[in-house]
DNA sequence: TATTGTTATACTCTATAACTATA
DNA sequence: TATAGTTATAGAGTATAACAATA
């Protein structure tokens, strides 16, 4: 390690500073209030990597089981998401979207409820999205 | 699921995943017990930016003041921060370290608790960390 | 009136702990 | 024993509302 540890502290702070006001920015911007973040967040991956259980996802996104399984609760209590029975392992429980679920979905893109993406798409050119995707794989290292 | 990029995964989607994972990492990673990360960034920046007040630190994160000075107070209460008066503007008070916050600052850097920075600098080469830093640059124009 | 700051309260997110059921 | 899931509880972080003091 060199000894220019300000330049990465700052790139860290800069970090930290720049992701925090991106996410109160999407959670403040979020219109219906319908769902949080994090619903939206569970509900999405449901819907987009098909019967996945609440392992699955507290594994993709490096959370513990029993934090999802909170979100996951909130999702079936308003008739969201539905837990079925893994007949190969009676322990699992496969989670998949209900019709309500999946109406939500297509109303949120239709309506425009992308904020985050819309931002990325509206005020930076192709070649500045592709930097912003090779630097998330960077980070994305520094998590293994 | 693993946790690879899909095909239907957008930028957008991909940046909250890895930011949040971060943060997660860098609040487990935090030697924890003496301060919160947020209390550790209004510290930093208290102790590089000189004298601000509450609606400096506001403005600079895109906080609302009551949440700067909630965490502000708790700094205080554990003898870090300072409240001073402003002598050209009697509403403002003027936030500087105390000694004991210098020093735990100083104890930081010299035990290594600054985990994100260290990743960073572990695991990117110094080309790879400026992409980082130019993408960060690009992030910030989102919030305008 | 506008700005600066504080305090009180509530909500989101996520962790840890304790438990049940199945492998 | 190990794994999958649920529920309860606690803490961090931040927002909104209400208020006081100063400009």
């Amino acid at each position: 390690m060199s000894g220019e540890t300000s330049d990465h502290e700052t790139i860290a702070e800069e970090l930290q500073s720049v992701v925090g006001a991106l996410v109160r920015r999407m959670r403040s911007a979020s219109p219906g209030r319908e769902l949080s973040l994090s619903q939206v967040s569970v509900l999405k991956r449901v819907d987009w990597d098909g019967p996945v259980t609440v392992t699955d996802l507290a594994r993709a996104d490096k959370l513990r089981h029993q934090s999802v399984a909170a979100t996951v609760a909130a999702l079936v209590d308003r008739g969201l998401v539905r837990r079925t029975a893994d007949s190969d392992d009676l322990r699992r429980k496969l989670l998949i979207l209900t019709e309500a679920g999946r109406a939500l979905l297509a109303e949120r893109r239709l309506a425009g409820h992308e904020h985050l993406a819309e931002l990325i798409d509206d005020r930076l050119t192709a070649a500045e999205q592709e930097q912003v995707a090779t630097s998330l794989t960077l980070l994305r290292r520094l998590l293994d």
